[in-house]
RNA sequence: GCCCGCUUAGCUCAGUUGGUUAGAGCAACGGAUUCUUAAUCCGUAGGUCCUUGGUUCAAAUCCAAGAGCGGGUACCA
């Protein structure tokens, strides 16, 4: 809700001749920098300070009538800010009191000094309005805490929730630490394609979406490994890329849909030299970040100090449940001692699971809930791991490990498997599970193996959550904690709180306001395929090129063509007129009727054409003031005329007929020649080209225009196309 | 996907066994105040109790369905 007495403030500042939105304002000093000046000085007012000019946003105020104090925040903090009627003039003090809510940003000049009472602060000698807040902050002392309300309006949460601001500081400093250590260690830093065709560089489920242009279906990417390696190959010894990832998967508070993974891949390295090089990177993150390796999380606390063990899974489990998988060589015998163990796996499909997947089941039970440490968890089994090199000595497992901490896994490495016969039969592998039925599985990749038949070096890499990471050395249990704006559904703008987007509707043309039908009178896909109504667009979504490229492919009857043609001239004028978007609205008058040669139902019309102008990407309230042009056809769907440009569309494509019409009944026939008032007589005609329906004509005062205007402007507008 | 929980003023929260006109603090508005810092004091205004439907003489409260969010679990690496 926007608040009525800030808007009352807003006029009354434009009114005093002062910008409520100023351009830009030129600071000295942050707010921090101000107050340890201040600190600094001996404590009395008195004293002489410095003079500074600092902005911020306007959080607390106590007023004493001529004193007034206030804290200003900027990014670097807070500050104390005096405004004193003997310094800076009553007629200022009275002014701010006037004029500023606490969420205004406002500029201070004056000079640093403490108060009385020794608080550090800044003696206004001027201050000046930058910008008008018209909602609230949240409650100053407890700040914001609805969980929701947190992620759905982050800027609340980092403007009156320190820890947040914090949070967020410390994940910028994480990955900028993280990319200096690397670009210091002989690193370089590539960015590889979002937007792919192949699914590639871990198992996962990926998001999928339509390329047009090339007409196909793309993926964004899973992980950047594939690529990575590629670059190795080219040349780049050691690369990383702080990667964006999708995984189209279930949600959880250690799983984000959209997450940052750090990879690097080194040549020559193999998983030992990558571990030893790891656990000199996160200490040194945890040194200069933290200043300390003991971390809490909840109750639980975790203890970086080196060094970390390195253990085998086998062990690990061994350790955990006395179940030795290496001598259980198939899934069956593993199955059995796992039941008479009589540890009950949870998860699905036990009865199917490959021996694989089996164990990584065993040890997700037994053994990583248990590390809390910090843990090198090594060897995995080969079937889960396409892309590792697998071991000289004992081939059915992997160079691999996975860094565990607090029951997460942090980061994934292997010594990369750069032998393309044997990755090519890995594929191969993967292929044939999909072929049983596994549906995670990587498709074959000739583009990677093409690469790496013209030789991989040696090397190792890994990738990291950040997410992960970072909310593990915060302290926090959900990385949407460490997520500036994570993924939430949309709400519809429910009672109190309109959708701010949405234009209000416009006024039907009997001068009465109008509601939008209720929704649930639409069924879901007319609702998806009309839109929401606006009174203009920005955008139509498609050019004149391309609207009349669907004209000529859908529109063949000769006359159809010719009204369609008009209604877009008067739609143009009409735009004109308004100050509208004139090539958004003439693209819709040129495609009003665009489905009239295929569809003659009047309950289908609109229907089939909104479907195509949809796929080809016409805004959706254009789609909306097309089908309204039809509402009567089409009310079973619950479309309504609502917003000025449907009201518009209506009106131009019914006014061309009764022109064209009137036109015809001319001896010349021509257009230029007919009068307004004859054209204003015969829309009073009922009998006159009845099936020109005047209702719809009559609908132009929804799009702001009396009638007789309206005729007159829509005949000077054809007139004027006739003679061009 | 399934199970559980939460949703009251812009914000933070009360609200008894179903019972008068739903309350408080902050923020807002009017007033007092030249050293406050969660300023204080006096006064005013502010509500679709998430939505819809039901039970009842009576619903924020009970029931049902739906929405959003959270937690658990499963799928999934």
């Amino acid at each position: 809700m926007i608040d009525e007495s800030r808007l009352a403030k807003l006029a009354a500042i434009r009114a005093a001749g002062v910008l409520p939105y100023a351009e830009r304002y030129e600071r000295t000093h942050t707010l921090i920098e101000a107050r340890d000046l201040a600190a600094a000085q001996a404590g009395d007012q008195a004293a002489a300070g410095q003079p500074v000019r600092v902005a911020g946003r306007v959080l607390t105020r106590r007023a004493f009538g001529k004193l007034l104090f206030l804290h200003l925040q900027d990014g670097s903090g807070r500050c104390q800010v005096v405004l004193d009627a003997g310094v800076v003039g009553e007629d200022s003090v009275a002014r701010f009191q006037a004029w500023v809510d606490l969420g205004d940003h406002i500029g201070v000049e004056g000079d640093t000094a403490r108060t009385k009472k020794g608080e550090p602060s800044i003696w206004a000698r001027d201050w000046t309005f930058l910008s008008k807040a018209l909602r609230p902050l949240p409650e100053k002392w407890k700040g914001l805490s609805d969980g929701e309300a947190r992620q759905r309006e982050r800027y609340l949460d980092l403007v009156s929730n320190p820890g947040t601001r914090e949070r967020f500081r410390f994940r910028t400093q994480f990955v900028r630490a993280m990319r200096r250590y690397l670009d210091d260690h002989g690193f370089e830093e590539v960015d590889t394609p979002v937007l792919q065709t192949k699914v590639t560089g871990a198992l996962a489920r990926p998001f999928r979406t339509q390329h047009n242009a090339m007409d196909m279906e793309c993926v964004l990417r899973i992980a950047p490994e594939t690529w990575l390696k590629q670059c190795v190959a080219g040349g780049f010894d050691r690369v990383y890329e702080v990667a964006r990832c999708f995984r189209n998967e279930g949600m959880s508070p250690a799983h984000l849909q959209d997450f940052t993974m750090v990879e690097w891949y080194a040549a020559y390295w193999n998983y030992r030299d990558n571990m030893d090089f790891t656990e000199g990177l996160i200490l040194h993150l945890i040194d200069s970040l933290l200043g300390t390796r003991l971390v809490q999380v909840g109750d639980v606390r975790i203890d970086f100090t080196p060094p970390w063990p390195r253990v085998s899974m086998r062990d690990l489990i061994l350790d955990a449940c006395g179940i030795d998988y290496a001598t259980l060589v198939d899934a069956d015998a593993l199955r059995a001692a796992i039941a008479a163990k009589a540890i009950r796996l949870e998860a699905e499909g036990l009865d199917r699971m490959s021996r694989g997947n089996l164990i990584d089941q065993l040890y997700k039970k037994v053994s990583r809930p248990a590390l809390v440490n910090p843990v090198f968890v090594t060897d995995h089994p080969i079937d889960l791991s396409p892309l590792a090199r697998s071991n000289d000595d004992d081939p059915a497992r992997v160079d691999r490990y996975q860094l565990v901490a607090n029951g997460w896994e942090l980061i994934n490495a292997y010594s990369e498997l750069v032998d393309p016969l044997d990755q090519r039969a890995r594929f191969e592998q993967q292929v044939s599970a999909r072929g049983a039925g596994d549906e995670d599985t990587l498709p074959l990749d000739e583009d990677y193996l093409r690469c790496m038949e013209h030789g991989m070096p040696p090397m190792s890499g890994w990738g990291m959550g950040v997410e992960r990471f970072v909310a593990l050395l915060t302290g926090q249990d959900n990385l949407r904690e460490v997520t500036l704006f994570p993924l939430l559904k949309p709400l519809d703008g429910g009672p109190g709180e309109p959708d701010d987007t949405a234009a209000p509707p416009a006024p039907a043309a009997d001068g009465k306001p109008t509601e939008q039908a209720p929704a649930e009178q639409m069924s879901t896909e007319h609702r998806a395929l009309l839109g929401a109504p606006a009174d203009d667009l920005d955008d139509a979504g498609l050019s004149w090129t391309a609207a009349r490229a669907l004209f000529d492919e859908w529109v063949t009857t000769p006359s159809l063509r010719r009204q369609m043609e008009h209604a877009s001239v008067v739609m143009g004028a009409m735009a004109r007129a308004r100050g509208a978007n004139e090539a958004a609205w003439r693209v819709l008058g040129l495609l009003h009727n665009l489905d009239f040669d295929r569809v003659k139902e009047p309950e289908r019309h609109c229907l089939v054409a909104a479907e195509a102008l949809r796929a080809a990407g016409l805004h959706p309230a254009g789609i909306h003031a097309i089908a309204a042009h039809n509402d009567k056809g089409l009310s079973a769907t619950g479309i309504r005329c609502l917003s000025v440009l449907d009201h518009a569309v209506s009106a131009a494509e019914a006014v061309v007929g009764l022109v064209h019409a009137s036109s015809q009944v001319l001896p010349s026939k021509d257009v230029a020649d007919l009068k307004l008032k004859s054209l204003v007589k015969r829309f009073h005609k009922a009998g006159f080209a009845a099936n020109v329906e005047r209702d719809l004509i009559e609908r132009c005062a929804g799009a702001g225009f009396e009638l007789e205007a309206f005729l007159a402007l829509a005949l000077e507008a054809l007139q004027a196309e006739s003679v061009s």
